[in-house]
DNA sequence: GGAATGATGTACT
DNA sequence: GTACATCATTCCG
């Protein structure tokens, strides 16, 4: 089994922007319960940037609220919330604590762990099962009790990129927001086949 | 207390 | 392309 060490702290430590361009082919992993090992892995290749409480798209614009209190602690930990009553979505909290800001990770390259995913799914097609921010927090089985958890110790990390590519990163604007939507904040691998439509 | 809203996904036309 | 499921949070009164 490979090894399965975290980034360092510091990888977290920047802006969203900068954190969201940096997690790009990084690796999302889930472990599997009481061991050292990861049931799951996925290879990051879309994420969104949410910033402090001048962006109205961002859910720490309201300020430090119960639902967000994640988004305001400590960088290098995840913020799981519900969305449209039925989904969640898993970011990953940057910057410095009491700031607000966050990387929503919204689409994955399945690495291992594949049957898993397609269980959970209900889907087969490897392009299915992670393409989307409520689809990857689905396969990996990620739910409310993740808030807050700590992504260099915890059941969920982050881990360097397993092999150097030459992937252009492309700059978008963000999906599925009506405030402050002409900003171009989303970030993904050029080309890459399971980026969410 | 009540109503509107939303960082989505799926099914159906 | 459009409809809809479904509910916590937020904002207004």
């Amino acid at each position: 089994m490979p090894a399965l060490s975290a980034v360092e702290a510091s990888f977290f430590a920047g802006g969203a922007v900068r954190v969201a361009r940096r997690l790009l082919g990084a690796r999302l992993a889930v472990l599997a319960p009481g061991r050292g090992e990861a049931a799951l892995i996925g290879r990051i290749v879309e994420t969104e940037a949410y910033l402090a409480r001048d962006d109205l798209a961002s859910h720490s614009h309201p300020g430090p609220t119960r639902r967000n209190a994640s988004m305001f602690g400590r960088p290098g930990r995840g913020y799981v919330y519900r969305i449209y009553g039925l989904h969640h979505c898993f970011n990953v909290v940057t910057g410095r604590e009491g700031v607000g800001e966050a990387v929503l990770v919204r689409a994955l390259e399945p690495l291992a762990g594949l049957a898993l995913m397609a269980r959970r799914r209900g889907r087969d097609a490897p392009r299915e099962l992670c393409s989307g921010p409520a689809k990857l927090v689905q396969a990996l089985g990620i739910g409310p009790e993740h808030d807050g958890v700590d992504l260099l110790r915890g059941a969920i990390r982050i881990l360097p990129p397993e092999s150097r590519r030459r992937e252009r990163v492309v700059a978008t604007t963000r999906v599925g927001i009506r405030k402050a939507a002409e900003l171009p904040l989303r970030f993904y691998l050029a080309g890459n086949r399971f980026v969410s439509r």
